[in-house]
DNA sequence: TGTTAGCACTCGCGCTGATTGAGTGCTAAA
DNA sequence: TTTAGCACTCAATCAGCGCGAGTGCTAACA
């Protein structure tokens, strides 16, 4: 038994209308709805074939057909090779959208897992660069009150960080600019995890400037690094979680507690992130996930990358029954635009 | 007919057990799990006395009965002289907890509403100090591309906010010190939010720096009171929002979503925090808010401040079958912890 | 040989009616 | 005033039943 032209229609037809009504589909339906030219009942053979071939199955003896993740595979592979040329999105639009209000990098994270959401209805993910990967431009200590300076890191890709720093002792104000170039001249071009292994060399050519600054240099130092240590390995922006409670297949509150609590915990969606491929666009349904908690679930990821080395990852998270056209194409438009605006940002530094 | 201690004692086990367990009670129950020391029958005839006063409601005819909107009034205004004294949270374990990790602000709130979120099992929210009436204290321009500056605005309470500038023209490094410090002096002291007013002023007292400077001064100023004017009016911070799914009065997901919609949508919350009251402490219960998404929900809303200032406030949300005294005496502490906290770094501002 | 009409069969869903049990209100006695 | 007793009410549960959507099989047809 082969998967000839008619077949491949109605199966097509079949996911089609489930992907839009979350029921399970007759054969009377199909060939009213969609024009095949044969009748319910040769349809029925049809789909008893399909069941057979391991593409559909029936929730019980009355019922229409379903889907299976084996079909849906089928259905994603087919549709890949059309999506690959066109997207439905209009990039120069999309990046619009992303770059409004955002005037740094955590904005354009914020902007972009929310349009996201929105356009897919869908619970959507940024994974942002690991920022111990980020190499440091630039340091200004920025006085806040006498004993409290703010450290005001700026790393490439425009991401800027700050740590609040509290001193025992005062830092004259006509040093913190000595201080500020000093360290941005040592630190330069270190990445931020490196930071602590390169800590001794570091403060013993900073020692010529101790005189001037007192031993307030010393101080800020182990507290840089303690603080630089304690930024997040991972940083995970997430919306739309709500989403899935518009789904009829969550209308069961149990349920979509489970997936709530699954994937409001950032380490378990870090791990899940992180067995994800790095392929321009990866989709993994249903039982593919590794998780048991997705075994309901289709999730479609996508990387965005600086001169071709990975640095983050965006993904939607849906049921099974996802509206796979809109959503691959949305995805991809997306890491189209994130690649877009973070690499221009990245060649600004390129350029100096 | 009048509030005998008897009745009291009954009304307060009523309300007690339909807090734990969400079900209508009957005389039975209460006669054998709270000690009376009376028959069921008696019980009956005071409840029936009780529901004459309003106090109590039955769903239907065979059912128990559940405390009414007033009943919980009563209980809260009863509860209140005894939590008025003590409170159950250790505040310094309070304080440790919220300031770990938290070195900024913007941190502070995000730790304190998780924190009430998880102590309460309610959603909660931190509305934090409207930015605009908060007091530019310094001014620093960060270079980060040769186009690009990062403008630090330390606000007083230690509140720091970044803006990034684009500029046409590109500032020469070391002028970017000077810049910073003329841009402090007159900035020094304004509101954020008055900025726009005192503009022109400030544009012709700087005029004199212009020619070392360039035109970028004047590019940059007007940038600046633009993305100033994008901050946020308001800024709600919001955790625990899922939490409702865990309530069996919220079983039903048509429900859940309404609820969830409401104060996912930080307009309507805020509307909501403006009408509650300004006292240390306010509850208001069912029927008393004035939104009826939140009819069935009670408020406890309470303010931080400093030096008697009201500058923000907290609250929690959950169904007016509450766990009243744990989240009364929960967000009393917080309150304090966060008046504490707050208080001590603007004190600091007051020593300069 | 592929297609189709016809028909029996299956089974979830929704309706009905009976049963159960938790709870009340009333009354009469202690 | 309290309480035991009893009749009454009504939501919830469950079995029974018919409906209808949908299938699978068979036989006839092109």
């Amino acid at each position: 038994m082969s998967l000839d032209k008619r077949k491949i229609k109605i199966l097509k037809a079949i996911i089609s209308s489930y992907i839009d009504n979350a029921e399970a589909v007759g054969s009377r339906t199909i060939s009213k709805k969609y024009e095949l030219g044969v009748s319910p009942a040769t349809i029925r053979n049809e789909m008893s074939d399909l069941e057979e071939m391991g593409f559909l199955i029936q929730p019980h003896a009355s019922a229409g057909r379903i889907p299976t993740d084996k079909a849906y595979r089928y259905y994603v592979d087919d549709l890949w090779k059309k999506v690959q040329s066109s997207s439905n999105v209009n990039l120069h639009q999309l990046r619009g959208i992303i770059e409004e209000k955002a005037n740094e990098m955590d904005s354009v994270f914020k902007n972009s897992v929310r349009i996201l959401s929105q356009f897919t209805k869908y619970t959507s993910f940024i994974v942002a660069p690991q920022l111990k990967q980020a190499i440091i431009k630039r340091i200004q200590l920025v006085p806040v009150t006498d004993k409290k300076v703010l450290l005001v890191l700026v790393l490439n890709s425009d991401i800027v960080k700050q740590v609040m720093i509290n001193l025992s002792n005062t830092i004259p104000l006509e040093q913190m600019d000595k201080i500020s170039s000093s360290l941005t001249e040592k630190m330069y071009g270190h990445k931020l995890g490196d930071i602590d292994s390169v800590k001794k060399n570091i403060i013993q050519e900073l020692y010529y400037i101790r005189e001037s600054s007192g031993d307030s240099l010393f101080e800020l130092l182990p507290y840089l690094m303690e603080q630089i240590g304690k930024f997040e390995d991972f940083n995970i922006y997430a919306d739309g979680i709500t989403n899935i409670l518009n789904l009829p297949e969550y209308n069961d509150v149990v349920k979509a507690r489970e997936f709530i609590s699954f994937v409001e915990d950032k380490n378990s969606l870090a791990k899940l992130f992180q067995i994800t491929g790095e392929n321009a666009l990866d989709i993994s349904i249903g039982h593919e996930n590794q998780y048991n908690e997705l075994r309901d679930c289709s999730l479609i990821t996508a990387t965005y990358k600086i001169n071709g080395k990975l640095i983050g990852k965006i993904g939607v998270i849906g049921p099974t029954r996802m509206d796979y056209d809109k959503v691959i194409s949305t995805v991809k438009s997306m890491s189209e635009a994130m690649n877009e605006i973070i690499s221009q940002n990245f060649n600004d530094d390129k350029e100096e």
